[in-house]
DNA sequence: CAGTGGATCGTCT
DNA sequence: GACGATCCACTGG
């Protein structure tokens, strides 16, 4: 059993998101609930930076009840509804006003596989989270969960050991974001390279 | 394979 | 009333 860190304020209120978002590779996503215990290791993520990146919520310093969280607390989970169906999970960085976020887009599962098939319905273990969506149903995160802290013992990140190279790291532009113009194209998202659970 | 369309609803205009 | 920071099934080649 390798020695579980969770990763502490000073993590998340920072103002380097990019470096946030690239230090998240490797680290460790758990969620404990119901006696529950899923976890699984953040292969891909994507940062979205406050109100001058037109791809975020939060662009053009838009406040609304949705977006309010990412105003708030560095820490928290950004948690919200797209297309009518998912729920994807973000994690609010900066101090509060300065609205940046973490999209964390697939997890290498690690614990409580079974949790996360009864979850998603789905059998094949290489599809339970190789996605924003399938990895929020995978651990049980829902909208319920957006503004709740990542400090406590329910949902939060944590470091396990797990070390990586720079080079382990890619970063490409951001998916599904082609209503931002240039911002687009942005090299803001990371993933774990040659990992098999980086979404398609 | 690539391309397309449907699902489904909270949020914002 | 329109539209997603997605996913899957289904098509045709």
């Amino acid at each position: 059993m390798a020695i579980i860190q969770k990763l502490d304020g000073s993590f998340y209120n920072r103002s380097d998101v990019l470096a946030i978002a690239r230090e998240l590779i490797g680290k460790v996503l758990i969620t404990h609930f119901n006696g529950e215990y899923t976890s699984g290791r953040i292969v891909e993520t994507e940062a979205y930076a406050g109100i001058t990146d037109k791809a975020s919520h939060a662009w053009n310093n838009r406040r609304t009840d949705r977006t309010e969280v990412m105003f708030g607390a560095p820490g928290n989970a950004y948690v919200y509804l797209c297309y009518g169906i998912h729920h994807l999970f973000n994690v609010v960085t900066n101090k509060p006003d300065i609205p940046h976020a973490v999209l964390i887009r697939a997890l290498e599962p690690l614990d409580g596989i079974e949790f996360m098939k009864q979850r998603t319905g789905q059998v094949k273990e290489d599809r339970i989270t190789s996605g924003p969506g399938k990895l929020a149903k995978a651990m049980g995160i829902t909208t319920e969960l957006s503004g709740h802290s990542l400090l406590g013992d329910k949902l939060y990140i944590a470091d396990d050991g797990f070390r990586l190279s720079k080079k382990d790291i890619e970063a490409n532009k951001r998916i599904g974001v082609d209503y931002a113009g240039k911002d687009a194209l942005l090299p803001y998202r990371f993933i774990l390279k040659g990992n098999s659970f980086v979404s398609r």
